[in-house]
DNA sequence: GCCAACGTTGGC
DNA sequence: GCCAACGTTGGC
């Protein structure tokens, strides 16, 4: 069963990882989160051909770089087993596995990044409970309607 | 590097 | 179930 396109925000650091990252490697499993609404968005509500809108936090001017596609299904987060990774969680067993991650491809980088202080300046349109600019929220994965979508694209 | 805000853990 | 302590996020 399919229902119709959704889009999300997913934020890197880019450091770690980024949109020029993901260009070069063309998909990427998205590991690491240990969020458990973070991890319901991704398990529960992504599709395949989701739009996905790619933010980089923890930079110089934080914002919306690039525009990637949710490339698989929901599935467990290796890094969860894998006792030298970061992200290894004891607690996770194989057959009840505690997180989940979607494979992300790239699509393209955006002509011009959307800084976040310009997606703050458009808090009215956008709505003040977008989670992205809603005071004390740090969802690093988080859903963004349609509207939303094509407002932020608009700013590029 | 600082720190506000939030989530998780674990003792009771 | 409460809540203090701790860890993490992420802008600045």
């Amino acid at each position: 069963m399919t229902t119709r396109k959704r889009y999300w925000l997913m934020k890197s650091e880019p450091d770690d990882f980024s949109i020029d990252d993901l260009e070069r490697v063309g998909v990427e499993p998205w590991t690491g989160v240990r969020n458990y609404q973070a991890r319901n968005f991704m398990r529960d509500g992504m599709q395949p051909g989701d739009g996905v809108l790619f933010y980089h936090s923890s930079t110089a001017v934080p914002g919306i770089y690039g525009v990637a596609e949710v490339a698989s299904a929901a599935y467990p987060d290796p890094t969860q087993f894998d006792r030298r990774s970061k992200y290894f969680d004891e607690k996770s067993k194989r057959e009840e596995p505690r997180w989940f991650l979607v494979d992300v491809g790239f699509v393209r980088k955006l002509r011009r990044p959307v800084p976040l202080d310009e997606i703050r300046a458009h808090a009215g349109r956008l709505g003040e409970d977008f989670a992205l600019i809603r005071r004390g929220t740090r969802l690093s994965v988080l859903p963004v309607t349609a509207t939303q979508w094509k407002l932020l694209l608009a700013l590029e």
